[in-house]
RNA sequence: GGGAGAAUUCCCGAGUGGCCAAAGGGGGCAGACUGUAAAUCUGUUGUCAGUGACUUCGGUGGUUCGAAUCCACCUUCUCCCA
């Protein structure tokens, strides 16, 4: 269930509910594919760095350890101990990111497994099932996340196939939740709006899922190398064919950045590979602008990666001592990194919503959206 | 005291007459990363000038049109026998 509280402009603020908490949107998820952050993040990490919410993965659970076994394990909250709220990702994202090993037809899509590559067929049952055996609060609707460039026909004939996918969905999950072994009961399945960057795709496409009337909506298949105006653009064609009264998901983005102008343009939820991965790869976000950690300017710097941060990472160490523990392949230097981005990125959406509250998120997107993508 | 072998660009290490400023790895320096096949990948790493020049393969001298590569001596190191 969503509340949108107050809006200014087109930006909301507002809370979903699910049966493990709220999750106060605008709102970034963390991203655990395989149930856990890459970087040797545990849970009771995610809570001290202010994570809402964990994205995991379907493709992934399911190929290992398998997700009859989540199930078993009491779902993927019982499995990994995390209390608060859960979003599995259909797999959808992998068709395309795996699309040299699969092949995809009206029933599904049949891949190849990066593991072993023994063969697997996913559609939109299959998707449903594993995501209902993982228990998350929110599941994804299987969806084609398009490429870019696609042509015109192409994007339309798999926006149209994504629709008949999403009406198999549903179907697949209210016949799920009526089986006495549910672990979640109050498992929500969100849709997915396609159509690569054409306008029209976009919003007729929109308009046809929402009839369906699920309980949140995703805008997916963005930030897949089309530039950043035209994925401005296409946010700010679809978010008002988008349910007013439900959460609005933007898929896989993005920069600090790119996170303000689609809140700005009324998207509440968002996740993004970036802030961890960029860690792990010694990019840091901080207050002033974007860092890398492995600059030999670092090497004898004796202050916090950022003044203005409150992280475990900030109130302990230096720079030089944590640039010393990535450049030695330490484990706890890309650790610290990690924590550190990931809760400035929290940390980035607590200041928008506040800013929302106080009725200055105008001025708040101003002045960050011009220090947060410098390089210092 | 006798014998054998080795010295290569920051390090290790290939190269045994021209295609060598010299493979490969490491290290260094920098860049990329957007629903994670990513603790990954890419570029660069003698000097100066940008399609070229110059200096370089322990040292000195020599052979040759041409040497990191062949010869002589020297220096240092390693191993074996006393």
């Amino acid at each position: 269930m969503f509340n949108a509280i107050k809006s200014q402009g087109l930006a909301r603020l507002g809370i979903y509910t699910t049966s493990h908490g709220e999750i106060e949107t605008p709102a970034f998820m963390n991203v655990g594919t395989q149930a856990a952050i890459k970087g040797a993040l545990s849970t009771e990490d995610l809570e001290r760095i202010g994570c809402q919410v964990l994205l995991c993965n379907t493709y992934h659970l399911h190929l290992r350890p398998g997700d009859s076994l989540v199930h078993d394990m009491g779902g993927i909250h019982g499995f990994a101990v995390w209390n608060r709220p859960v979003l599995t990702d259909s797999g959808g994202f992998q068709v395309f990111s795996l699309a040299k090993l699969r092949n995809i037809t009206e029933e599904g899509v049949t891949f190849n497994a990066h593991t072993d590559g023994h063969r697997l067929f996913m559609g939109p049952e299959e998707s449903m099932r594993i995501q209902w055996n993982l228990g998350s609060d929110i599941a994804m609707a299987f969806d084609e996340c398009i490429e870019n460039p696609s042509p015109y026909d192409y994007v339309e004939r798999s926006c149209a196939r994504t629709v008949r996918w999403l009406e198999r969905c549903k179907a697949a999950m209210e016949e799920l939740k009526k089986r006495e072994d549910t672990i979640n009961p109050h498992q929500d399945l969100w849709g997915i709006n396609q159509g690569g960057t054409y306008p029209d795709i976009r919003t007729d496409h929109m308009k046809r899922i929402s009839e369906l009337d699920l309980p949140g909506y995703a805008i997916g298949g963005l930030a897949v190398g089309e530039s950043t105006e035209v994925m401005y653009d296409i946010i700010e064609r679809v978010t008002p064919e988008m349910p007013f009264d439900k959460p609005r998901y933007l898929m896989g983005v993005g920069t600090p950045v790119n996170i303000i102008e689609a809140v700005a343009r009324g998207v509440d939820i968002f996740d993004c590979v970036m802030p961890a991965r960029n860690a792990r790869h010694g990019h840091i976000f901080t207050s002033k602008g974007i860092i890398n950690m492995n600059n030999a300017k670092y090497a004898s710097d004796e202050g916090p990666i950022d003044e203005q941060c409150s992280c475990p990472a900030c109130r302990r160490y230096s720079r030089a001592y944590i640039r010393h523990l990535m450049r030695s392949g330490e484990m706890l230097g890309m650790r610290l990194a990690v924590m550190h981005n990931l809760y400035f990125y929290n940390n980035l959406m607590a200041e928008i919503r506040q800013s929302l509250k106080d009725g200055t998120f105008e001025e708040f997107r101003k002045e960050k959206t011009e220090v947060l993508a410098r390089r210092i």
